[in-house]
DNA sequence: TCGGAAAAAATTGTATACAGAAAATCCTAA
DNA sequence: TTAGGATTTTCTGTATACAATTTTTTCCGA
């Protein structure tokens, strides 16, 4: 089960884990030969790892050469949830427009069936759990409507971490009736399903848009009450929107 | 003015420009060193303009190594149309939400004036000024909600060449009351300009999509009425959706 | 003539060398 | 002491060499 690794596949994951740990936030620059032989690797793959970060976003690019970990204000970040939102109740649309397969109904029913089960698992929320099904409910989202241009899409949008449904999860347990917000997701999670097995696309959209916004007040919420979030988040520098 | 441009800049767009002629559209693989050859420049940059049109989705990565022409069922093209004109109107919604700036809505209604002459022009249409000024009108679409991921997400979703607005301009000459049609794109330009100008967010968004939706119906038109059109289209594979 | 194995050729993935440019350091002069 | 400039160092961008695969060709046997 173990897949050989190409040297860049192991640039790609250690460069991104590095980046996501905080550690090189600053706005110095990223020194390829550092990283080669922190990861061990030569430059080449590394260069290309670099090159793949800067395309998702991650990294940006220095006029002068070479490239910086990106920086993003909350309005930013914001934009990104509700696009994604956006994106998804398109796909959820479509879904519902053109009909989805029995065995990926089934799956996502199965799926929602787990979520149910980690917000009543014995002993409080089982968050990892939660945090897992949800992501694959979305990814379920994103195959429904059988489109490889969407999905695409919205697995790109994904890669920027912040933007994902299940981003911040842990900083938002300091959220009040933070469990609520997930029982009144998992709510949501059922009415999309609804209106898509119903083929009713209009509604489909529109829940799958109201699902964005509640991880975006989330989301809102925090930058407002706890500023400092911005060392926390993972990786990226958050800056302040004057 | 003439920057100088780095030996990976002229292998993107040479590159570019070589897989839209429509050459090397076969499912072959391309070859690193006879483009690189052509090209004048050696493999190292020219793999990273790979890489990069690979992200884009014109090329497409070989599991054995390499990569080749992506190609792109109807369904594809209308999908891409489709999230294209969301993703627009989720810009055209959040700048009359959020306001434009005096200069940019100044700009917007001199590039309409612009399209009006195109399509008065003595002697026809002048189709290469429509082209342009449309072009135009779609980026500061783009650019009104003054939000960087808004922006790079559409940028990024007009290099699929067949997605764009202007694509296949000069091939759907060929519709039927296809200038009629350049006239309707026009007075919806003005309305969506009309409802960001007097902050009416809902509608901004309806009249953007319904804009692309004129788009994909021509796309649709075309691609059924004249199956011989994945010949002509630029670089791509198009292959019929079974 | 056809199928398949073996050898040959070509191609990719990776490492590394090198030149030119940017950045850091240091020295000098006001 | 500090500003400015020259020098040194470091770094990126690019070319190229090399090894491991993959693909093609060749050749033999049925």
């Amino acid at each position: 089960m173990s897949e050989r690794l190409s040297q860049f596949d192991k640039a790609l994951l250690g460069l991104r884990s590095l980046v996501l740990s905080g550690e090189f936030t600053g706005q110095r620059r990223l020194s390829e030969v550092a990283f080669a032989e922190r990861l061990g690797i030569s430059r080449t793959p590394l260069r290309q790892a670099m090159d793949r970060l800067v395309a998702e976003g991650l990294l940006e690019r220095i006029e002068t050469g070479g490239c910086r970990v990106a920086t993003f204000t909350p309005d930013d970040i914001a934009d990104a949830i509700e696009l994604r939102g956006v994106v998804e109740g398109t796909a959820a649309r479509m879904a519902a427009e053109r009909g989805v397969a029995e065995p990926l109904l089934a799956d996502a029913a199965e799926v929602l069936d787990r979520i149910d089960g980690a917000l009543r698992a014995s002993g409080g929320v089982d968050f990892d759990e939660y945090i897992q099904a949800n992501a694959w409910f979305h990814d379920l989202l994103a195959r429904f409507a059988d489109s490889p241009i969407l999905r695409r899409e919205i697995e790109r949008m994904s890669l920027l971490p912040l933007a994902s449904p299940s981003a911040f999860l842990s900083e938002q347990s300091a959220i009040p009736d933070f469990q609520d917000s997930l029982t009144y997701a998992q709510r949501q999670h059922r009415a999309i399903l609804d209106a898509i097995t119903n083929r009713e696309g209009a509604r489909a959209e529109a829940l799958t848009r109201e699902h964005a916004r509640l991880a975006l007040s989330n989301f809102t919420y925090l930058t407002e009450q706890q500023p400092m979030l911005a060392k926390r988040v993972p990786g990226l520098a958050l800056v302040a929107s004057e």
